[in-house]
DNA sequence: GGGTTCATGTAATCGGTTACATGATTCG
DNA sequence: CGAATCATGTAACCGATTACATGAACCC
């Protein structure tokens, strides 16, 4: 269910079309939720239909109209009372733990390569958050308030991904002494 | 699918229930793949009607009969084989950011109560964690490779969760600030 | 007496993924 | 000349959640 609210949410810093929440989930809001652009648009029109968006069309020359996304009163009473709601425990998935757990079934050396190409994803992406950081919230605690909380959703990410780089070290040496 | 290699990896340890594996998803497995009982004895299905798993039948008085769940020689390639293919990186799912990332839609009190639920929530799973490492991983380089691996399961467990508990300090000084 | 543990499952529904479809513009 | 970006969606399928069902044993 909370899809829908995650929506509601980007909605709620400004007005979007589908893409651009696409996009929002592929960048921002898709550290802590993520969703395809199928998903999204099968959402838009849910909401449309509850009357918690509603979309001005604004025509193009080549490409489909855009449909311009706002919240409603509606939704931002939604998106209101949900935020009072308890918020459940976060969810992980994460394949590569599952194949290290199993880890006997395999040579080490498999496992140290993909080990390693997660590794290389993983310091990308903590260099783009701290480039998003540097661009956007260096002098932090002169910002608005939204933007403050937007900034603490990044951290959460930074953290989350030191934390990563360092158990990166940890298991490289394992499967390095394991290889042997 | 990876719940399905999620389950064959927990039986490639050791023969097991329905239930006890789904307690395993409560607890060391849950950490990195989450999955109900619902969702367990589904797949245990799909998995004996392919071959990969066999069960034995063990009767019991007052409760249904025991089947417990074994690999087979096909169970085991099909594990072996996926662990060479190549791991998609790790989803996260966490509502409470999302509720975060729409904060001035709620009063800022709302929000630090339930920062502090969870808050609470982590520092036990710490501790957890910490005392399943104390137990079992003490003396960690004498163990038997297969174990090994697992506890650097755990360590992703306790750093990550770490990076959360610095991160919580973070969301509650801005909350605390804002809230005024 | 009430809650937790053990132990299995079914059925309905909802959420998410994969594959397909279209087509102009911009960048390398 | 090909890939990426912009911009919309549909359809089929698979994965996950919620609700329901049963019942004994054990602990507080």
């Amino acid at each position: 269910m909370s899809l829908r609210y995650a929506i509601l949410a980007s909605l709620g810093n400004r007005a979007q079309t589908g893409y651009e929440i696409a996009r929002a989930f592929d960048r921002g809001v898709g550290y802590f939720w993520q969703a395809s652009h199928q998903q999204i648009y099968r959402e838009l029109g849910r909401l449309a239909e509850d009357g918690a968006v509603e979309f001005e069309t604004i025509d193009q020359a080549g490409k489909p109209a855009r449909k311009v996304y706002g919240l409603t009163a509606r939704g931002r009473d939604a998106l209101r009372a949900w935020m009072t709601t308890p918020a459940a425990p976060p969810v992980v998935k994460d394949e590569l733990l599952v194949r290290l757990y199993a880890g006997t079934h395999a040579g080490p050396g498999d496992l140290r390569a993909e080990v390693e190409r997660h590794q290389a994803a993983c310091v990308q992406r903590q260099a783009e958050y701290e480039a998003i950081e540097a661009r956007y919230f260096d002098d932090a605690d002169k910002l608005a308030p939204e933007l403050r909380l937007m900034h603490l959703t990044l951290r959460k990410g930074l953290l989350t991904n030191a934390a990563a780089l360092a158990w990166f070290e940890e298991a490289l040496a394992l499967l390095g002494e394991l290889d042997g």
